[in-house]
DNA sequence: CCTACCGATCGGTAGG
DNA sequence: CCTACCGATCGGTAGG
């Protein structure tokens, strides 16, 4: 049998996270094993510790380049003028990454719980600080009377949630053009369901 | 060594799913061995086979009795008489679900997958149900001009992910009494965070 | 990128 | 509720 090595493009090791990603959402991270993943590329188990080091080394690729992602997201979004202008920004940001990335972002959010330390430690870390900042924004637009005066932690938390709901387009997605879907998350939180 | 059976309240069930919902739930059902259960009881790993058939019927037995009071939950708020006032019950319902059994609310929502057939289309179809319900109750309002004319398939996710993120309070917890909590949330949705 | 293979762990059973 | 134990699977290595 001839060896067929795969394209170095370096794109290889992308391949293999992609597929990864698509398998830990669907599976989860331990009920995927490393030759059902390798089954999914048409290679042997083995040859994936070619291009990492083990398991856990793909889960922490995607998910700390999806935290990395996220960070400049906000940090684009804090540039904004106005409290209103940089939720809006926020919110576009986190919308767009879960479209052009689903399952990584899906994987970032639910099974970092299985890295191991101190991988674990500094993804929590990472987590913590995003939250952080994402509560000072309206804490400030609280004190500039720009939001309205309810409990900053709590919508914090309601934005954060919000913001995921792509997730759960899981059960039934295709629901609207991603434009619609924006304006709409952007209404409900800003102004509210009641007429 | 004398025999010391377990007191046959039939609370003993009761113990184990409570231990395993908390296991499953932050360290995932593959990731949690029997054995881990076992210890975590103070038992051996064999004795749990007493009680349940197999791990999987641990995972149905945590999943389906959140989803029947789910079920119920939503049953009750459609009987209460404007669209408002349905959406304010919902949201109560799920945050004190979630306060009184946020393990198994977690489990419920994030390990399923983990499910086999048969179990696994019935859950699935539970879900469906239940978020066409919400979704009903959502469009009926808009008819009827107490909703703003929204997309009402992204108000039900927005609604649905809202309510989860007592789920996020993993992180960073305790943040307020929960009438506080309800209070903030209900704001959020119905009149958004703009002043 | 492959074949061959190992040590460890796991779900579950037998039998009491 | 326990001890003893098995078959299967898995992550990972050796060596090419």
């Amino acid at each position: 049998m001839p060896r067929i090595p795969a394209p170095q493009n370096g794109t290889r090791q992308q391949a293999i996270l992609k597929q990864a990603s698509v398998l830990f959402r669907n599976r989860g991270y331990k009920a995927t094993s490393m030759r059902e993943l390798a089954a999914a590329l048409h290679i042997q188990a083995p040859s994936l510790y070619n291009h990492f080091k083990n398991k856990e080394a793909l889960l922490q690729a995607i998910c700390f380049s999806i935290a990395g992602k996220f960070t400049e997201g906000i940090r684009h979004a804090e540039k904004e003028n106005g409290s209103l202008l940089i939720i809006e920004s926020f919110i576009q940001n986190h919308i767009r990454l879960m479209l052009q990335e689903p399952d990584a972002v899906y994987v970032a959010n639910h099974e970092w719980k299985n890295l191991k330390e101190p991988a674990l430690s500094l993804f929590i870390k990472q987590r913590r600080n995003y939250e952080k900042r994402l509560l000072k924004i309206i804490e400030s637009g609280i004190q500039k009377k720009e939001f309205k005066n309810t409990h900053a932690q709590a919508c914090t938390l309601a934005i954060l949630s919000s913001v995921r709901m792509l997730e759960l387009g899981q059960v039934q997605n295709k629901l609207a053009p991603k434009k619609d879907l924006e304006q709409t998350l952007l209404t409900i939180l800003l102004h509210g369901l009641k007429n």
